[in-house]
RNA sequence: GGGCCAUUAGCUCAGUUCGGUAGAGCAGCUGACUCUUAAUCAGUUGGUCCAAGGUUCGAAUCCUUGAUGGCCCA
C-alpha cells in the first residue's frame, strides 16, 4: 500500500532520529510542573519585569507540539499537557547546533520534554526559552488543520483522542460531565447513603421494562443477560438492613441508537428506606439545583434556546391533569378502554393488542403531553400497569406512588414508593409473564429470589433512578447523547 | 422502520445546476527569515472524487443498488 505523502515525510524523521542514535519513545523524562501553574506564578508581571530569562527559575514542562512558528535562526511553539498551553521559543543563540538538529526533526504532533526559563515576549505572552529540549514521543500521523480543526463528527466520535487534541471546548464538556457525578456522590455520601456496586450480568431481566443484551457464561453453560437496570439488587440490599444505598453505573438496553440513546448509558439508582416518592421530589429539587449551581454558578441554565430554570420546587401534575390541561386529552374518555384505543389510534400510536388501559393512557400522554415539558416538571400517579415494581396509591389503587422528572421535554428520572408486598409482587410478575407470552418483548420475568427477599420483610422505601448521561446534557448545553458519552457506539468502520 | 441531506488530498472545503484535462487554503517538501501566534514571502509534491453496477464517444457530476454518518419522523 502506498504511503500518505505526509506519514511518509514524518517516518523519514523517525528514521533519521534513529540513525543518530535517538530513542523516539524514551521515558525518563519527569516535567515537575503543569503549564497552567507556570501562568498563575507570572501572569501579574509585567514583560518589563520579565524581559530575561535568566532572572527565573528553569522549569521541566512535557506535553504535545501545538504550532510551529519558524524564523530561521529561531523558531516559537506551543506545548499542549493536560493543564493547557503555554508558548515556548527556541534560539539558535540558546541552544547552539542543537537548534537545528531538533528543528530538522520536529513535527507538529509530536511529544516533547523541555527544560527552560519563563520570560514575556514582545506582545506579552508568557514563554519558556528552552535550555534542553527532549522527544518523548514522535508522532507519525498528521493532526487535523490547525484553524478549522476536526469538524466532521463521525471522525470525532470514531476518534475521540483527536477529538480532545485538536477541539479544546470538547474536553471542557467531558470535565464538567465528571466534576458533575463528583458532586452528586457528595450530595448522597453527605445524607449517608453507601455507594455500592451490583451485578452487571443477570440470569432474570427485571428492574425495568426494556429489551436486553444476551451472553453466555460457558463454565456454567448459562445464559445471562447484561442488566437493564440494578433495581432489584439495590432493594435487596434495602431488604437486607442497609436504609441509604446509591450506584453510579452503566445499564445496558437492546434498542435504538439516537440523539436520546446509545446502547450502554449510566445511570443513577439510589434507594433511601422510611421515604416516600414525595420526599424524593424534594430531594431531587435540592439534588438538580445543587448541581446548576456548583457547576454553572447559577439556578438558571441555558440549553439551546431556552432557558432551563432549577429554582426549586419543580411544577407537578398527575399524569390525568397533565393529559388534560397540556395534552388536551379529555380525562373522562380515559376511563373506557375501547375509547382509549380510539385515541391512541387518531395519535398514530401503535398497539400490539397486549395493552391494557394503563399502558395505553401512559402511550398517550407521552405523545400529547412529553415535549411540552420544558422546565422541570414532575408528573405523579403512573398507572400500576406501567409500573410493576411501585407501590399503589392509597386512594387509588389503579394508579401507583410514582414520578417521573421531565426536563426538555425528555425523561430525566423517575421514581416511586416501593412496593413491599409481596404477594402483590407476585401478581405484578405473573402479569409481566402473561404479557410476554402476549408478545411485550420488554416485559421482564418472574424473580424468585426477589419475592423470597421481599418475604423476609423490606421495609417501606422510595428509590429513584436518574440518567446521567442526559443530566450532562443538559447542563453542558449538549444535544446529543454522543456528546458526553467519551465512545459512543458506532457501526464498524471499514478498514482499507 | 420511513423521509431528507452529506461523503472529493492528512484536515477544512469549492467543483454537481447544464456530463468535456481534479481545484483552493492549511498541513508536507525546497529556499529566505531571531518576538511570532491562522507568522510572512517564493517555489513545489500530494487524488480508489464512499463502493459496485448502469447510461454515454466521454461520469466527481445523470440513473440504480449498497455502505457510513447527520437531521427529522415513527
Amino acid at each position: 500500500m502506498e504511503e500518505n505523502i505526509l506519514i511518509e515525510s514524518k517516518k523519514n524523521k523517525l528514521k533519521k532520529m534513529l540513525a543518530l542514535g535517538l530513542n523516539p519513545y524514551p521515558n525518563d523524562f519527569k516535567p515537575n510542573i503543569h503549564t497552567a501553574k507556570i501562568k498563575d506564578m507570572y501572569e501579574s508581571k509585567s514583560k518589563e519585569e520579565m524581559h530575561n530569562p535568566s532572572d527565573f527559575p528553569e522549569f521541566s514542562i512535557a506535553g504535545r507540539v501545538m504550532g510551529l512558528r519558524s524564523f530561521g535562526k529561531s523558531t516559537f511553539a506551543h506545548i499542549k499537557d493536560a493543564s493547557g498551553k503555554i508558548q515556548i521559543f527556541f534560539q539558535k543563540a540558546t541552544l547552539g547546533e542543537e537548534y537545528d538538529k531538533v528543528l530538522e526533526l520536529l513535527d507538529v504532533g509530536d511529544i516533547l520534554g523541555i527544560k527552560g526559563r519563563p520570560f514575556k515576549t514582545k506582545t506579552g505572552e508568557l514563554t519558556l526559552n528552552v535550555e534542553f529540549c527532549k522527544f518523548l514521543c514522535k508522532s507519525i500521523r498528521p493532526l487535523p488543520e490547525k484553524w478549522h480543526g476536526l469538524v466532521d463528527i463521525e471522525t470525532r466520535y470514531r476518534q475521540r483522542y483527536l477529538d480532545f487534541i485538536v477541539n479544546e471546548e470538547v474536553k471542557k464538556v467531558f470535565e464538567k460531565r465528571i466534576k458533575m457525578i463528583k458532586l452528586i456522590r457528595k450530595f448522597f455520601d453527605d445524607k449517608g447513603f453507601f455507594e455500592v456496586e451490583t451485578p452487571m450480568m443477570h440470569q432474570i431481566v427485571g428492574g425495568a421494562t426494556a429489551k436486553p443484551f444476551k451472553t453466555y457464561h460457558n463454565a456454567l453453560d448459562m445464559e445471562l443477560y447484561l442488566r437493564i437496570a440494578p433495581e432489584l439488587y439495590l432493594k435487596r440490599l434495602i431488604v437486607g438492613g442497609f436504609e441509604r444505598v446509591y450506584e453510579i453505573n452503566r445499564n445496558f438496553r437492546n434498542e435504538g441508537i439516537s440523539t436520546q440513546h446509545n446502547p450502554e448509558f449510566t445511570m443513577l439508582e439510589f434507594y433511601m428506606a422510611y421515604a416516600t416518592y414525595e420526599d424524593l421530589m424534594m430531594l431531587t429539587e435540592e439534588l438538580l439545583s445543587y448541581l446548576a449551581l456548583e457547576l454553572n454558578g447559577q439556578l438558571k441554565v441555558e440549553y439551546g434556546d431556552k432557558i432551563i430554570d432549577f429554582t426549586p420546587p419543580f411544577k407537578r401534575y398527575t399524569m390525568e391533569e397533565a393529559l388534560k390541561e397540556l395534552g388536551g386529552v379529555d380525562i373522562n374518555d380515559l376511563k373506557d378502554l375501547e375509547v382509549c384505543k380510539k385515541i391512541a389510534k387518531s395519535l398514530n400510536i401503535e398497539l400490539k393488542g397486549f395493552e391494557g388501559r394503563g399502558k395505553i393512557i401512559t402511550e398517550i400522554f407521552e405523545k400529547t403531553v412529553e415535549d411540552k415539558l420544558i422546565q422541570p416538571t414532575f408528573i405523579t400517579h403512573f398507572p400500576v400497569e406501567v409500573s410493576p415494581l411501585a407501590r399503589r396509591n392509597a386512594e387509588n389503587p389503579e394508579v401507583t406512588d410514582r414520578f417521573e422528572l421531565y426536563i426538555a421535554g425528555r425523561e430525566i428520572a423517575n421514581a416511586f414508593s416501593e412496593l413491599n408486598d409481596p404477594e402483590d409482587q407476585k401478581n405484578r410478575f405473573l402479569h409481566q409473564l402473561e404479557n410476554k407470552m402476549k408478545g411485550d418483548e420488554e416485559a421482564g420475568e418472574y424473580d424468585y429470589d426477589y419475592i423470597r427477599a421481599l418475604e423476609y420483610g423490606m421495609p417501606p422505601t422510595a428509590g429513584e433512578g436518574i440518567g446521567i448521561d442526559r443530566l450532562a446534557m443538559l447542563l453542558t448545553n449538549s444535544h446529543s447523547i454522543r456528546d458526553v458519552i467519551l465512545f459512543p457506539l458506532l457501526k464498524p468502520e471499514k478498514h482499507p
